[in-house]
DNA sequence: ACAGAGCTATAGCATTGATATGAACGGAGC
DNA sequence: GCTCCGTTCATATCAATGCTATAGCTCTGT
């Protein structure tokens, strides 16, 4: 069995190399610490994944295969919409638990670089914006969308790992306004008088059956003017 | 005239250090690099800053008194949600003219690690926010807001500049839904009753007056029902 | 048993950030 | 005028880093 000690090396590696990270998170870490931890040389590193960069490859995915693990356990609530909130607050919470792998992730910022596995996580975002495209739940265009959800989910996960500092208040003010601003619960002129006809109806023993009726018959009717 | 030469010397540092980290936006870079380009040695340089991030830091310093120097140009429209607006794309704006002060400058995210120059934009901000908060127009608290401001403004600028791709659309998406979320056009749940009633009273010729004045009377009941 | 492929170690290179030591320079005080 | 001292800068060097050339080891397939 071979692939037992070949994968065996390798596994430790970008294990060493994750723990590494994760002690000391968002500095640079030495390929010889990694060595050393594995209790390897380095042309062992180097036969495996070719430079720094390819050991932070792997070690990134690693991160997203452990993060769309957490994931996928709770995916597909059937309401796109919740499920973009309920991935939101996953991946606040993930950053938040492992800014090394985050930092790693999101937070090397550099021109014209995006490692390849961010793509994961984009397209599944991407998925649950068509889906609430296809019922009519967007004001913009889904792919708009998913990238308003995910520019202000990093932008609020990287805040907080720099300041050091959760801020779940905040997380959540920023979900749900960029879940106002792409579903358009904001901006549509006659939403007002649609939303007070729900109010009403939910509760029609406020005014009694008969003038809530009436109520929103007569709402109706102005926002029937509206529309000119 | 000693200082003269001693300004001269630190100054042709920070601007060789300026310039090589515009040419490689977001790279690392060396300090001989720098030294060679001011025409110095390298304890020349730690003479004047100690170390490579007290390097890091003058230069990020001067990148802030840049990025200010451009927008107190503009400043004070006299309504501070404006001001936001504008200085929300003044600070997009940098970000992508100058990828490489701002990678130094929100880029290189580290848990707990914030250079200080980074709070004089923040606290222009929050002075901003409670200037709207003290004129009504805020639905959270001031320092909420400057911070939802802050987070989604850092986010969908450093976004384009790791896709290199400018998205003004996205920009301006991402800015009207954080304005919308603090100034709450969306969000409050007794604004729709309020905004039906608006538009009913603004249009009485609809329903006529006196069922015009019920209509109004019945929502304020609603409402008053609804803050239990 | 033999050859080849996959894996690993020894040793070394070039570059990096950082420092110890000391020389040149100009102003301050006796 | 002369010494003293702080500022400024160069020579030389260190330790650590990413990376690689070469070669030896082990295991597999025939």
């Amino acid at each position: 069995m071979p692939e037992s000690s070949t994968s065996d090396t390798r596994e430790r590696l970008i294990s060493s190399a994750a723990d590494l990270i994760a002690a000391s998170p968002g500095e640079d870490f030495s390929l010889r610490a990694v060595c050393d931890a594995a209790g390897v040389k380095m042309p062992t590193l180097y036969h495996f994944f070719g430079s720094k960069q390819g050991l932070i490859d792997a070690v990134v995915a690693h991160g997203f295969d452990l993060y769309l693990g957490e994931k996928s356990a709770m995916e597909s609530s059937g309401d796109p919409i919740q499920d973009i909130r309920a991935g939101w607050d996953a991946h606040v919470a993930f950053g938040l638990a492992n800014p090394g792998f985050y930092t790693l992730m999101y937070g090397k910022v550099r021109p014209g670089y995006s490692p390849a596995a961010q793509s994961r996580p984009s397209e599944i975002l991407r998925g649950l914006a068509d889906r609430a495209a296809d019922q009519g739940r967007l004001v913009v265009p889904p792919e708009q969308a998913a990238a308003h959800v995910l520019v202000t989910n990093i932008g609020v996960t990287l805040r907080q790992i720099v300041l050091a500092r959760p801020d779940p208040a905040l997380s959540a003010a920023v979900r749900e306004g960029t879940i106002a601003a792409i579903t358009g619960t904001a901006e549509r002129p006659a939403a007002p008088l649609t939303t007070a006809v729900e109010i009403a109806a939910a509760r029609p023993e406020i005014l009694g059956r008969t003038q809530t009726q009436l109520l929103v018959e007569w709402l109706t009717t102005i926002a029937a003017h509206q529309e000119d």
